[in-house]
DNA sequence: ATTTTTATACTGACCAGTCAGTTCAAAATT
DNA sequence: AATTTTGAACTGACTGGTCAGTATAAAAAT
């Protein structure tokens, strides 16, 4: 039988060396950002020869691309699968939308990193990744998007919402308070977090408790 | 008699020579970040030698945080004054909110690139003016924060509601919203995101339009 | 046997910060 | 009024250090 190393696209050993490669620069760059971040001090923190960086990444940004590829592809996933999920146990798009705000959530509490170092990156101009980059954010926020679109047809959402600009604030919404959660107040539950930003998201702000 | 140049704190050529310092930083590390931005980047932007930058900052650091200051300390204000006018008018908690939605939004209109950058440094770590940033953007935030409590306070806003995280939530959704806009459909105008934002806001989205 | 990793040394470009010297307008002196 | 002095503002060549990327021979893992 085939051993469980020869997998498709490489071994077993050289992922594991990415792997811990990828978590030392997500961190690294997430402080310091992409520039103060050395190519030394990523292979010290993975516990790894330089040597070995180069011999698995063709360059610094090469690295860092295929992070943001790979953290942005786990995002992607996982909004998609949340508003399946409520499609299928029947919920409506106001459902979906609050389902992809807890996952939106998850993924934040999991990997605050790679957050950070995705928002800081995402509105520059003029970078190597630069086009990476809006590809990546396309397919994250186009998932949002798709939601709202399929409510507004189905009549759930009022027809007079702009689509692209309410995904974004939505997205930011969650980013920015989910940043502020894990920065000012860590020791909050995931539910607590949850709960203020599903209140905020139906309007239940304004009017009595 | 002391001569007309030498004003409270600086002759005026200084001060429009760090002007000049201030437009060509911002935009730079915007697009590049503070790392990748060189000084000689800077002073031939602003069309000043490079020895200039150290006769009117100490450092690169230094030149960044009298920026940050700067910066937020003209949105702090815009945020602020327009918190108070709508209390002028008679208006409610929520005209305030709306207001200063605007007033964000008009200072991003004005200030893109700097709104790019303290966006793009604010949750990071470990570096020089992380501490200059973290009082900056808590005074920002304070603003919204204060009209929040004042709408709980006055029965505007319900008591559920987490002040902190529901300012930091509502911060996000201009702060995102506004950078989409100026980034990828930069020919819309104010008044048409304002009104996409108040919308959002105000819990207009689900339901018939 | 081949792939992957290690350890170490090296190169060349790049860049923050320095400093000796220049400019120039206002103030003081004649 | 003409001349000299002063000092703040500015200049740009230079320096010392840093860092991405390369090289390589030997070891370890598969």
């Amino acid at each position: 039988m085939e051993s469980s190393s020869a997998r498709s696209g490489g071994s077993t050993r050289r992922e594991a060396t990415r792997q811990k490669l990828y978590e030392a620069a997500v961190t690294l760059i997430a402080e310091q950002g992409f520039s103060a971040t050395t190519v030394d001090e990523i292979a010290e923190r993975a516990g790894v020869a330089k040597g070995t960086v180069y011999y698995n990444f063709a360059s610094k940004s090469v690295l860092f691309e295929e992070l943001l590829r790979h953290g942005v592809g786990l995002l992607t996933a996982s909004l998609r699968e949340a508003a399946e999920q409520t499609a299928h146990e029947g919920g409506g798009k106001v459902d979906a939308l609050d389902a992809m705000v807890r996952a939106g959530l998850v993924f934040i509490d999991r990997y605050p990193a790679f957050t950070q170092l995705y928002v800081a990156e995402l509105w520059r101009t003029n970078r190597a990744w630069q086009s990476t980059l809006m590809v990546v954010r396309q397919e994250a926020v186009a998932v949002v998007e798709g939601v709202l679109r399929e409510g507004v047809a189905g009549g759930e959402f009022s027809e007079e919402i702009d689509v692209q600009l309410t995904a974004a604030a939505l997205v930011g919404m969650v980013l920015v308070a989910a940043l502020d959660w894990k920065s000012f107040q860590p020791q909050r539950s995931l539910d607590d977090v949850h709960a203020a930003l599903s209140r905020l998201l139906q309007g239940r702000v304004s009017g009595r408790a």
